[in-house]
DNA sequence: ATGAAAGCGCTAACAG
DNA sequence: CTGTTAGCGCTTTCAT
């Protein structure tokens, strides 16, 4: 069956004329052995090159050394710097990290599925993905170590979560247009009912209204789109938005991907920004910058690295009490926003 | 030790009154197990929520149904498309994918002493890095599966590698200017002596000085500018050739990313694209398309997706011969090339 | 077709 | 401080 077997405990307790017991603790950095033994056992390991066979470790100890972390489209640049974050963290650890994508919503039952009840990892990271309340209670049912990264909601009240205040971060974008003086401003984002219950959106437009009805002005429905989470989408709503009769003089975007889409739109229209038109962002993803987009930055980068840590720290001490964490968001003021032109 | 021990092979067997190995046997859809018997066990594993123990059965098999892959920054969006496809690959299969991040490359020696010689996966995916030759030698010697993207070195001819070639890209990219009728065609790209060892830049230089050399036309060294793989030094980089006494009037970023911050630059510079500078860049990555950018493109999903194919055959059947896989290029024109003018 | 039993490689008592 | 031993949960001969 194994072809060439790569060597065993035995073998280096052989060669170390000890028992596989004594490397095995030579091995552990904390149990207490003798000096000389030890200096004998690691020599023989380094001759053997030898290497702990990890299934046979966490067949006995029952810890897994992994921790599992669930993503939708990890294209999406504002995921994969949080999961760079999240990776960079783990990096510094022993654990291993297993990815588990997920771009449909039965893919995000069976990760969940796989993990848990199923002694194969020791926690789970959850990136930008609403749990189902079902998949949740499962999780605090087992109580395997878990954390969320940018998803909230009423049923994981048992749950550690990093998250945003993303009403706020809406209200943050709509102010600063109106403080400007636009008074017909519309909204793009995510279908509400997106696969992956993503939830920030929704609560950016929540923001929104919250914002104009603060200034006496009502949203019209016409000024509103929502599509899938991407570019293309919502370069297509914007331009049937910006064609209106009554078109909008500024947009909040749901998302940096969402206001690329919207430049892309203007462009296309022969619109200038911010002359013609102003364009808010959300998230402060790395071309943003670039592009000149005014943003409501929120720390991607750092929830990754915050979400593994927590959960690492859960992993060493699960009865930590539960905790939401909420980080602080910015709005950074670039090149695509001015007072409209009358 | 253990709080909760989730139910195992042998509870399932005394619920179904029958056997642990017949249990196990019926869970493998390929041993013969009358029907009725498998059905009653079925039934227990239903009732059970029983899932076997993924370490126990590695050790027992020898066999890890794991997958690593080894990448660099995945941030970088021409990676994490490589990566998206890769984890699309594996999606349909029961393998698990680890992640090793590689950022140093005392990182990328630890990642490949971590997965050889160690039963700890049954292959190993390595995107946009190549190995020391100390490191390709232990892949060989160890003779587990492994296959490279966009890595290609001389060392490396015993293992599966897909691959563009750059050299060509190159000459596409420089070609084009060239028949647009430049003459002027500066080259920004990375430090040829990179920590990951990616040989892409400098091959598409390579190609670069071939089309300059056909056309007759001698590169000037000034004109030549390398740096560290990010928007920010070749921005840098692009900003210092463009404001020479004599600037080019093209230049050949050796990625998009690049290109990115050559075009930042020329807006800094007040330059416009592609009135008084013309750019190319490589990959065409998602923004690409946004920016109007003229590229050479190379199919980053399909190369990630390929890998993982090619790999899980070559696990499967480890005795496959090496090959050596060349994806198409393509050069799409848009917005960012035009003829100088004088 | 199924049961019994022998490990896979490691750790963790328990003795000594 | 170190050797011995008994599993961890599963697969896989080998019998029956």
């Amino acid at each position: 069956m194994k072809p060439k077997r790569s060597s065993t405990i035995r073998d280096v307790a052989r060669l170390a004329k000890v028992s596989p017991g004594t490397v095995s603790r030579s091995l552990a950095e904390t149990t207490r052995v003798a000096p000389a033994t030890r200096r004998r056992v690691l020599a023989a390991v380094e001759t053997l090159h030898y290497r702990p066979n990890p299934a046979a470790r966490r067949l006995s100890t029952g810890r897994t050394q992994t921790i599992a972390v669930l993503v939708p489209f990890f294209t999406e640049p504002s995921i994969s710097e949080r999961l760079h974050g999240a990776v960079c963290a783990l990096a510094e650890t022993p654990f291993d990290l297993v990815i588990h994508n997920v771009v449909t919503p039965e893919q995000r039952a069976h990760g969940f599925r796989r993990f848990l009840n199923s002694d194969q990892v020791d926690g789970v990271l959850i990136i930008s993905l609403t749990p189902s309340d079902e998949d949740a209670a499962q999780v605090i049912r087992a109580d395997l170590p878990a954390v969320l990264i940018d998803a909230d909601h009423h049923a994981l009240g048992g749950l550690h979560r990093i998250v945003v205040d993303d009403v706020v971060g809406g209200r943050m974008a709509t102010e600063h247009l109106l403080g400007l003086g636009h008074t017909r401003i519309g909204f793009v984002g995510d279908f509400v009912d997106n696969p992956f219950q993503a939830t920030a959106s929704r609560d950016h437009h929540r923001g929104y209204r919250q914002a104009l009805a603060a200034a006496g002005s009502a949203p019209r429905p016409e000024h509103y789109a929502e599509g899938r989470h991407c570019r293309k989408d919502a370069q297509q709503l914007a331009r049937e938005m910006l064609s209106l009769p009554e078109p909008p003089t500024a947009i909040v975007a749901a998302s940096d991907v969402h206001a690329f889409g919207i430049l892309g739109a203007a462009r296309d229209l022969g619109l200038g920004v911010p002359d013609d038109l102003s364009v808010t962002g959300h998230d402060d993803v790395d071309m943003s910058d670039m592009l000149g987009l005014t943003t409501v930055r929120q720390p991607l980068y750092e929830s990754g690295r915050l979400g593994m840590r927590v959960l690492l720290d859960l992993v060493s001490n699960p009865r930590a009490e539960r905790s939401r964490q909420v980080l602080p968001l910015e709005l950074v003021v670039r090149k695509t926003t001015a007072r409209p032109r009358f």
